[in-house]
Order: C-alpha cells, then structure tokens, then sequence
RNA sequence: GGCGACGUAGCCAAGUGGUAAGGCAGAGGUCUGCAAAACCUUUAUUCACCAGUUCAAAUCUGGUCGUCGCCUCCA
C-alpha cells in the first residue's frame, strides 16, 4: 500500500488510483528556452524515480510532462537572436533531451507542447467565457478568480490576504487584481494565433490544465511540480479545470523541494546558477542522480562540489557490489544451488521488503538508499567464490533490481583494450617471480592512466577511477 | 502584513510517541608481497533552546532563538 503525501490536505494519504492498477501523471516541464538548470533537474529526476517506483509496484503509469514552448522569454531570445521563436524552442526541446537522457530520466508517456494544443486551448477558453468564469477585456481575456469559490485551497490563501500582499498591478483591465490572464492579446514582434477574441496567444496557467486533462482526463490521480509552482501556477490550474469541469482536477498534488546554493536560492543575481550542463561537464550523471535520491523529495537540499564529490564515493561503494558480483559469477565453476544459499537468498530479501516498506511511504528513497547499502553490505559479507552461478547471478538480479528502479548502476563496464591487458599479464608474471619493484611500476602506470588493479585469489580485478 | 518549511554526529541525511537508520570523512584491526576492495570495531546518553503533556518525547503542545521559501517570471 503506497502512501503519498498530498500537498492539498498536508498529510499523508493511501494512494487510491482511479482505476484500478492504473495512474494517470502530470509533471509540469520546463519553459525552453535555454539549457534547464539543475533545479530544474530536481523535479523531472524525482518524479521519474516515483514513475519508475509505480511501475516497479505493478501499476501502469501515464505520464505527461509539458514544454511550454510560447513564452515571454522565448520571445525574448528568438528577437534577441533574430530568429523565430519556434527555433529556440525547438533547439532547447533537443537539448533537454540530452541532459534527460544523461540523468537517465525516461520519456515521458506524451511530451505536448503548447503550439500543438492550441486548437483545445481555445475550446477550454470558451467554456470558461461561456460558464461566466472569464470575462473579454478588448482581446485580452481573463480568469475570474472570485467566480471560482476553492480559490486559494491549494497555497492556504484567502484572496483577501493575497491582495495585501501583491505588488501594485500594472493592469486596471482586471475587475480583480487576482485575476490572471487565459488568453493575451497580440502584441507586435510576438507570435499570434486566431481566435475568436482575435490574434493572441494563451496564457502560461492555462496550457498545464488543457494538455492535463485532454491527455489524461478530466480528474487525474497525481499532479506534480517544484513547491513554487504551488501559487500561483497550481491554485489557477486548479481555478480553471474545476471551474470547467465541475469536478476534482487532482487526487494527489505533490511538490519537491528547492535545490539551494550554499543555503540561498539559486538565482542569477547571486551568481549561484548552475545549468544542468554545467554540472553534467563536472560530475556523472549518475552521482548526481544519486545525491538527489539520497535527500527525501520534499526537504530543500543544498548543492555543492564538496556534496557532490561524497556521493560519488557512495555510489563507487554500490558499484563495487556489482563488480564483485559480476567477477564471482565469470570465475564459479558450479552451476546450480547448493545447500544452503537458498537461505541466504531469503536473507538477501529481507532487504528488498525493506525497500519497498521506505518507497511505500511517500518514496523515501534516502531510506530505500539505506535498505540498499544495507543489502550491499549482506552482499559482500556473504558471498564468496565458492558459490553457484545460479545462487550469484540471483542475487545479481535482486541487487540490480532495486538499484534500477532508482536508476542507478546503469553504466555498463568499459572493456581494456590489448596493450592495457598485455601490461595486466606482465604485472601477473612479474608477480608470480616475486619482483614486486616492477610489478608495482605497472601498477602505478595504469594507474596514472586511471585504471585502478585489485589482485584477488581468482585473478585481477580492474576498475577505471 | 498573510501563508509555509526547516534546525539530528566533522559533513550529508532518515526517523513524527517506546529508548538515535544509512552514507561520506576519521581512527584501530583482519585480509594482502605491498596495496586496493571487502569485512570487523570505533566516532550523538543525545536530536537549536526553554517550559508543558505522558509511564515514556528527536517525535505531541506552547513559547524563544536561528535559517530559508512563497505571496512577482521562476522547479
């Protein structure tokens, strides 16, 4: 049974899908125009890793991420370049590609993008208008936010107590400060397109909740994105669909914590921005996939080199598991279980149940972390060379399991190339006729060259640094 | 002003009523020709502070201090 903190009702909740053994997703993508940065990456990593948990616990996942590709700063940077806004969109869908496909994030079920949807956009407008929640001020159409009575539920604010705090606003079109724009009007040197309030484009609030419920339906089991987006983005998405549809948008609303730069948000101004890319020149992927696992979702984190450089060496602990594994399985010479290792089998379960009881609970993967290294450690206390092939390759295949539902230990080993294994025999020769001066000058060599030796009773053991 | 989060070892980080997981770093040991990896032992009588509730509190309540965020485009 898997429970899931609802930011709705603050607490935690049985997850109950709406049909059964099915979930039906929505994660808020990024605005393309430029490389996502590494607080971006926090969501898309996170909610894949809960993706890729449904899917380990049987469910059939639906799962639809956006790009908001009709924006204010895509049309900055396509007149800044002096180019259509659709090349910069189109060139930073490709580059999220990339930088997704490094941090082993999945694609997603459906990918939309705003200019696809425009047709169901504008229907979804005139809904609004029809049922009195959107009102035409000379082409520029707005959500009443005083026409939908839930306004507020999802961030815990009155309008009242919003108004206090919002910044003089620039517009008197809106009968109500809060209002928000659905659909604005054509300005010059921007993109437009037809509609029956004349040339424009939509708003940013109202794409989420068309490409949400035209894909997935009209109330969807979960709806995710970073805690910021929480007002005023989600509160209107929430205004708009239940105000259209008369019924719940979402079951369970769920919202990660920022990725901090030395405590402090990351922001341009402080100089403290680091693009995904940035970080993906210096560190694997697959480490700081691992450092953002080892935090639970919903606390902020900080981020820094020093961090970093730690998680690598966690994760090197879990490779190794795997290596070893891998280097017992090639060298055992008897195929089929013995006495006792289906016990040990057992025991190595225990671990995977203790998995599963931290990922049930509101994905803990720093406790499901912990159930794996505690497993690790099982592992390497009680495997040995003497085993069956049948017994290592299972406990392969338990290990590997769960490091997989977090996407780690993904990258398959390097092979040495011939001079690297001539040395290899040269050192082994030089060994076996005692003269270790020579034998620890290959060693220092290849090590210079990052590949690491370990002389174990069956036979050398490599690594690369 | 309104809303909210957080404060656990040198560092990172789980744990939300039953006597402090896990990782990194450090120390000692076993193994090894020496290493490496692995394993064993070790590093918080204590969870920002002060009261209170309880047989029992890191966990609940009230208060204090500190840090951060949202209310404006932002994950």
């Amino acid at each position: 049974m898997i429970k899931i903190y609802n930011s709705m009702t603050k607490q935690k909740e049985t997850f109950r899908p709406i049909e059964e053994g099915k979930v039906r997703m929505y994660v808020c993508g990024p605005t393309v125009y430029n490389f996502f940065h590494i607080g971006n990456a926090r969501p898309f990593l996170m909610f894949d890793t809960f993706r890729r948990y449904l899917e380990f616990r049987g469910y059939e996942v639906s799962y639809v991420q956006n790009f908001t590709d009709v924006d204010d700063k895509i049309i900055k940077k396509a007149n800044e370049e002096g180019v259509d806004s659709l090349a910069i969109s189109n060139r930073y869908i490709e580059e999220y590609f990339k930088d997704a496909d490094a941090l082993g994030i999945k694609r997603a079920t459906h990918h939309p993008r705003v200019t696809e949807m425009m047709g169901e956009i504008i229907e979804f407008i005139k809904v609004l208008e029809e049922k009195g929640h959107a009102y035409n001020v000379e082409g520029n159409v707005y959500f009443s936010v005083e026409s939908y009575k839930g306004y507020g539920k999802l961030s815990k604010q009155s309008i009242e107590d919003l108004e206090c705090g919002a910044r003089i606003d620039v517009s008197d079109e809106k009968r109500n400060p809060m209002d928000f724009a659905l659909w604005k009007k054509k300005k010059e040197g921007e993109p437009y397109w037809e509609s029956p309030w004349g040339q424009g484009r939509p708003g940013w609030h109202i794409e989420c909740s068309v490409m949400s419920t035209s894909l997935l339906g009209e109330t969807i089991d979960i709806h995710a994105g970073g805690q910021d987006l929480v007002f005023p983005h989600h509160e209107n998405e929430i205004a708009q669909s239940e105000s259209k549809t008369g019924k719940t948008y979402v079951n369970y609303w769920m919202h990660n914590g920022y990725i901090n730069i030395d405590n402090q948000k990351m922001s341009k101004s402080l100089g403290n921005f680091f693009t995904t890319r940035d970080i993906l020149e210096k560190f694997d992927s697959e480490v700081v996939r691992f450092f953002m696992l080892q935090a639970h979702y919903r606390n902020p984190i900080n981020f820094s080199s020093e961090l970093l450089e730690s998680a690598k060496n966690g994760l090197d602990r879990l490779y190794n598991v795997k290596k070893n594994l891998a280097f017992l399985i090639e060298h055992s010479e008897i195929e089929t279980l013995q006495e006792g290792e289906e016990a040990l089998l057992q025991n190595f379960e225990s671990y995977k149940a203790e998995f599963i009881k931290s990922m049930d609970d509101d994905f803990n993967t720093a406790d499901g972390i912990a159930a794996i290294f505690e497993l690790a450690r099982a592992i390497n206390s009680n495997v040995n060379e003497k085993q069956s092939k049948a017994f290592l390759k299972e406990t392969m295949t338990l290990f590997m399991r769960l490091n997989s539902v977090l996407g780690l230990l993904q990258k398959e080993e390097e092979s040495l190339d011939n001079e690297v294994e001539t040395l290899i025999d040269k050192r082994q020769a030089a060994r076996k006729a005692r003269d270790f001066a020579m034998a620890d000058a290959i060693r220092d060599q290849l090590k210079a060259r990052g590949i690491v030796l370990e002389d174990t009773p069956q036979g050398v053991k490599w690594h690369k640094e």
